[in-house]
DNA sequence: TCGGAATAGTTAGGGAGGCTAACGAGTTGG
DNA sequence: CCAACTCGTTAGCCTCCCTAACTATTCCGA
């Protein structure tokens, strides 16, 4: 599946790392980037590398943490929440078609099993 | 779910692109390059580079096709027949315990589920 | 039949993302 | 008050994906 999306993102789309991260901070608000790397399983310098081109893209915003100063504060932009938004409409749009195409049952045991292989990745 | 199984991947095993390889020429045979980039939703060179990693490790095989010679059939060797089966095993043993820890009922969800997305997948 | 179009595979080069090692800045605790 | 720890970053290396361009071979139609 993960192969199949990939197929359907057009150029010039935010990959699947960046999504990610954007859509962590839309659901978390603000993170460091060491809470990032732990919610993504990536060790810290990735996510630099991955938080400095969204920086690049202004989609994010870095902000010192004023109480303890070696940490770092991590922020969607005004355009990191529209970009969230709008990536999602666009990139669910060829599973929802697919999805419509489904019985109701089925999309009823796909529901299911997205709860179970949740709890198994939380583990 | 791939962030959660790549974390459970041990060094010196193969990729996930590599092992996907090998697992399609275990289950259908032979192949020519090009019908592996098709299977795997990779252009040509992608697959030409995987495949030459995979020379390396003596785990496929190269040769002409006697009829048109242009085409090379790649083929899995009796080592890359064994990392296939081997690594198969490996990599299934985390989930494997994960999922005998769930309901009956659940893993048949999950049977389920698997195959509705396969047939999504393969549209 | 023979030369241009199409097809198979590769090489070259660039981008994103992953990792470890190492470092500066800031905090903390014995 | 200084040594040990923590946070984030930089540097350097790897894999994998892509497009463009090239060679070799096959196909097809004037």
């Amino acid at each position: 599946m993960a192969r199949r999306l990939r197929a359907e993102k057009s150029d010039q789309e935010l990959t699947d790392g960046q999504f990610s991260v954007l859509a962590v901070l839309d659901r978390n608000g603000p993170l460091t980037p060491r809470a990032l790397a732990e919610y993504e399983r990536v060790q810290p310098p990735s996510m630099t590398r991955t938080l400095s081109r969204l920086l690049d893209r202004g989609l994010v915003d870095r902000a010192g943490d004023p109480t303890d100063r070696r940490q770092v504060i991590v922020r969607l932009t005004d355009s990191g929440t529209l970009a969230v938004q709008e990536t999602r409409r666009r990139r669910d749009a060829w599973l929802a078609r697919r999805l419509a195409e489904l019985e109701p049952k089925e999309r009823a045991v796909l529901a299911e099993a997205s709860e179970i292989l949740r709890r198994i990745a939380d583990s």
